[in-house]
DNA sequence: CGAAGGCAATGGTCCTACCTTTCCGCGCCG
DNA sequence: CGGCGCGGAAAGGTAGGACCATTGCCTTCG
């Protein structure tokens, strides 16, 4: 907060550093409602121009939400990794950037989570993870629904595991910058590769499930890998 | 952008998304200025309100830089890790995540990121590390000078030779995030590890020069290590 | 020649009025 | 009796104007 800390001149500046530490000490929590814009300026003394910029920075962030209408108003988000992908987005240029450099940086660090992962998982991971695996084989018997939602579910699951929450942060973040670009995969490619890749979830569970941090490391190193090729050679036979 | 997905309602949200466009194309650099807000509101037919939540919105991200008086206006930024930073830093609450946590993150993403760099390395980037290691060794001589900055520029450089911004990226963020929680070491120590840490540097060095990912990656993982160890003692002679 | 003061451009704030959207409830009509 | 529709109320969205604060530049005066 640099401009704050030059003597937090802005007056807007002032509201979302509030609200900020508000949220991040607890006290304000997702779901919950900011007075509206006019009672907001009347509490702080100001108008409601200098209340709405600092909404508007705040939903801008990912942090709020704006509803108009009667019963709208300005609502905290549930804090999770958006505010980070958007960012990420933003920086890596939305395409300026290759999928081959964020599948690369996904190789480098989904393996040391996945062996985290094995080491740090709990009885109620293994179980987590179990009902994600599921689910899974339901929806490739199916043959249908939407792909990416439960393929990057399983990663997202693992790197819970770790319980190291700048690791989930990233990792999530990471994953959903690839999804978006791996909407290239055509339809046949997708169901071809689904059955392989339950199959690769299912070796890397089981190397969760009996703490083999070395073994997980070596599985996820490998799916990743694949997932890697699959989208490389997908995206040359498009002629990318 | 979901909210200019749902038909660009706002015409603040229009002009944010217009100069983040701007940007990502490269049409609009850092240093470039905006036009003032009143030639904007004439330009989109709109009032200054308008303008200014764009602005604001964007300076809130991190991408302009709002200046006052004869001469000032909205500056675009470089566009660095300083968004990244700034949303890490607000989702993980700033304080509510351990500096654990923080170390433990980088102990995992750093070796990976040491190997990718010994193989990846150029003759320019050899050059820069040098140029890193010779000045860090002058400072160390001088027994003065800021720890901080030469302190992580190593590791910066290291992220670089990889050539892969989305890794670069969270690599720099998550430095100046452990760096602002590293701040707890008191002199002495600083001090006293300032020699350790030039000889590690040196053997990562080697490493990278000889493109020796594995040997990188061992280093590198000692390296790190080493500093979790010290700053835990630190912390925990300070009660924490 | 140099320093002080005024000028102009620009952002920062405030005010006020009015529009748009949305929910909710009242009342009309079937 | 019940469903449907319309209008009021509450909230955000926009507009335009006025004035203050800041800062660089330029003129002017000592």
């Amino acid at each position: 907060m640099p401009a704050a800390a030059r003597g937090q001149a802005r007056v807007s500046e002032a509201i979302v550093h509030r609200i900020k530490k508000q949220i991040t000490e607890g006290r304000l929590l997702a779901g919950h409602k900011l007075p509206a814009e006019r009672e907001m300026a009347r509490q702080f003394k100001t108008s409601r121009v200098s209340v709405r910029e600092a909404y508007r920075s705040l939903e801008e962030v990912g942090v709020l939400r704006i509803r108009r209408g009667a019963d709208g108003g300005a609502f905290v988000l549930q804090l999770d990794h958006q505010p980070v992908l958007r960012s990420l987005a933003l920086v890596l240029g939305l395409g300026r950037t290759s999928h081959r450099e964020l599948t690369e940086a996904r190789m480098l660090i989904e393996p040391p989570i996945a062996r985290l992962a094995a080491l740090r998982a709990r009885r109620e991971d293994i179980v987590r993870l179990q009902g994600v695996i599921a689910q899974e084989k339901i929806e490739a018997a199916r043959r249908t629904g939407p792909f990416r939602p439960t393929a990057s579910r399983f990663h997202r699951t693992v790197a819970d595991c770790t319980r190291n929450l700048p690791l989930i942060v990233l990792m999530n973040a990471l994953a959903d910058l690839t999804a978006d670009a791996a909407a290239v995969l055509d339809v046949s490619t997708r169901a071809r590769h689904r059955l392989k890749n339950t199959l690769f979830h299912e070796q890397l569970f089981e190397a969760i499930r009996s703490h083999d941090g070395d073994a997980a490391y070596a599985i996820m190193a490998k799916h990743v890998g694949d997932i890697q090729r699959r989208v490389r050679h997908s995206l040359a036979r498009r002629g990318q």
